[in-house]
DNA sequence: GATAGATTATGGTCGGACCATATGCTACTT
DNA sequence: AAGTAGCATATGGTCCGACCATAATCTATC
């Protein structure tokens, strides 16, 4: 704690610690504490090698460091902004790691079982537990996608929706942030496949059907309703892989 | 793509790209590609500068990224060793993040809402589909759970192991990774708390609920089961906090 | 008053030096 | 001969000062 004194002179301080590290500390502290708002810049890496007394190189390391944590971010030319993390930036983070993993077919489908797992899970929640407003927003959700058919992209767009609405629900923030995740790995793959509206229509309908199932207060089906969506979805991204064994 | 030979000359190539993410890049595909083993050590700092033509700065910048996402692992005076990123390892840094992030009591419960979420069904999956040798596990878990109880971190340590089981079930090696993120950050913040044996009794009768109903292939009750274990287990956690509106 | 050029702020890079740590080799001591 | 202290080497960590690249601002010219 307080090394902006004792950082100075430099070749010294021994341990284990690495400059950069302590400093991307500091700042980390003073992001989460308040002390640094949002939105807000940084000071620039030539005023914070002075408060901290550590040269340019250990600063950007620090910075370097903090920007890949999500905590800032850096454009050139601009004093790096501060990014409070929230759950999207963190799920989002590990989802890349994850989508970097995942390249092998039994990587994507452990990825995508998670999916499924959840989903299916969300779907008995919704059955069990969804207000009125809720399920009138899923049955908007619901019309607009049905308008969508036939134009690919607009229908992979309202398909989203409609499943955001279910990782809505539970009103926790986390949810909705691993659905942007799964959404976000899926169109990085596949973005916008081309196909006929036969496919929409199936999708459609696997919508539909979650949603009657809800509305009827049926977990049971909702739940299954939600694992055929879904294990259909999965056979097409399946079939986009070469070695089908 | 392919800067080993177009990266030097060293103050021109105008993009926006900074220089250590492209060597960042390189190293990481050569990780994710097997061009660097496991375990292996990457090439030391001064080399590198070489190879790909830049100051030694920017190298250590694009080290210092590939530790953040936990591709390789630095210590002073060694070089760094490839770490190939599993699914433990890319939930730990998500973990570590909301960790972090989740400091207020509304932060905890969704949190730890998740983990009800999770666990519950996975407890009406294990219900289902758990084949004989998993409920024999299940049992074999529960008895040195039960053996346990008094020993406040023996305890801790076979009621994960309980939970593990649940989460090792399924056959996807993406839910044990997210129970070590769940048991790090419960660990980390209520570490062996000190309490009298009847707590222990609560927990453990709670498994034993869990694992009967599984072995009864009764998912409902299963579920519920499970749901208030949880529910129980979090009035713990929740009393730890000062401001209890 | 609009545009082009100079000024300034700031991040990005370079090169070379030196410090700190780890490991192994060498030579001296016992 | 065995052990140990110390030197040499490899390598990461830090510092400095310079220069380049980009962006925003200010200024002078048309």
């Amino acid at each position: 704690m307080d090394q902006s004194e004792k950082l100075h002179g430099h070749g010294m301080m021994g341990v284990g610690a690495r400059r950069s590290d302590a400093v991307a500390a500091e700042l980390a502290t003073m992001i989460q504490t308040g002390g640094l708002q949002e939105g807000e810049r940084l000071p620039a890496e030539r005023d914070l090698m002075q408060r901290y007394g550590v040269s340019r190189a250990a600063v950007r390391e620090a910075i370097v460091s903090l920007a890949n944590r999500g905590l800032i971010e850096t454009r050139l030319g601009h004093r790096p902004i501060v990014r409070k993390p929230d759950y999207e930036i963190a799920v989002d983070r590990v989802g890349n790691l994850v989508g970097h993993l995942v390249v092998d077919r039994k990587g994507v489908w452990n990825l995508f079982e998670t999916r499924i797992f959840m989903e299916t899970a969300l779907a008995r929640w919704a059955a069990k537990h969804a207000r009125r407003d809720d399920l009138e927003e899923l049955r908007a959700a619901l019309d607009t996608n049905r308008e969508a058919i036939g134009n690919s992209s607009l229908f992979d767009e309202t398909d989203a929706a409609f499943h955001a609405v279910m990782y809505r629900m539970p009103g926790n923030p986390i949810y909705p942030a691993i659905h942007k995740a799964y959404v976000e790995w899926l169109t990085q793959h596949w973005r916008s496949m081309k196909r006929g509206a036969g496919i929409d229509q199936m999708n459609y309908a696997g919508h539909e059907a979650i949603f009657e199932a809800i509305l009827a207060r049926d977990p049971d089906n909702a739940e299954e309703a939600m694992r055929r969506h879904l294990v259909a979805a999965w056979e097409f991204v399946r079939s986009t892989f070469p070695s089908d064994n």
